[in-house]
DNA sequence: TTGATTTCCATGAATTCCCATGTCATCCCT
DNA sequence: AGGGATGACATGGGAATTCATGGAAATCAA
């Protein structure tokens, strides 16, 4: 059965709290990724960050995250690929919940991490969406088209 | 179904006694994971030392520690590796309490044993959770990055 | 008794909750 | 077709609550 999916991208303001509207076709999606999710609930994603390198957060719907989460549980414990999966999956991200008004708050953290300042771009990528700064987005992009 | 896993991390203050805040996140999951915990009181958690070559805490939820103790206990009894488990989990190991203001008190032993002084790691990794000396995680982590 | 451990209380900062406003697009009624 | 009325969406602000942390008093244990 096909799944939704993330698709297009939009900028939203960011404001002292960290607080950014989720493109409205997104919240749908996330609402149909959460299996404890019902109508008028707030659902739940899992934002990975990663590690320096990465320069835009990685948000993932329950579902989509309970299949890397399996993958994961099923490797030996003291493996050296379950230990860099669990770093990247479990110690470099974080759960949010989406708020009454459609909104997600993004801690200082994440925050200064990606160099969040006053907007934010979403942009849909399959079953998982990035947050950017656009300026960061439009070099990266930029650089990726020069080769 | 998916059970919650700790994830994130973050570095609080060690004080003179020994005292540290839980990262909130965390402490729901410990909430969650003591069968004997209801609101209002305080989860208990189990934390493995191991020998001298960890040098990282490594803390259980008490159902996570459940299962650990029903696979040791299937093993046959004399075995082996029924004895390095039973080492490992039960001698190096040693329940704690958080407290009222979500504050876990470290021991003086288990600071020295991996050598934490004013500041700890906390590093989410599914089931689990570990303290750290922060530059001891950043040494390991660097030299794991190598790859 | 003396140092260590546990309680209890205190406070500033960060985070959550709750309510408000402006802007569109849609729907409906006459 | 015109004019609300309706409702979803993006955004703002203040009050209320939770967090992280510090310190004093009370209790224990050797």
């Amino acid at each position: 059965m096909s799944r939704n999916r993330f698709r297009g991208e939009s900028t939203h303001k960011v404001d002292a709290k960290g607080r950014v509207s989720i493109p409205a076709s997104f919240r749908r999606v996330l609402e149909a990724g959460d299996p404890n999710w019902e109508s008028g609930q707030n659902p739940e994603l899992v934002v990975v960050y990663g590690d320096h390198r990465r320069s835009y957060l990685e948000c993932y719907t329950i579902t989509a995250i309970d299949e890397v989460n399996e993958k994961i549980d099923a490797l030996p414990r003291g493996s050296q690929e379950r230990k860099m999966l669990q770093r990247l999956y479990d110690t470099q991200s974080q759960t949010l919940t989406v708020d009454e008004t459609g909104r997600l708050v993004l801690p200082a953290k994440l925050r200064s991490k990606i160099d969040l300042d006053g907007e934010a771009l979403f942009t849909g990528a399959g079953d998982t969406f990035q947050i950017w700064n656009p300026t960061t987005y439009d070099n990266e992009e930029l650089s990726k088209t020069e080769e």
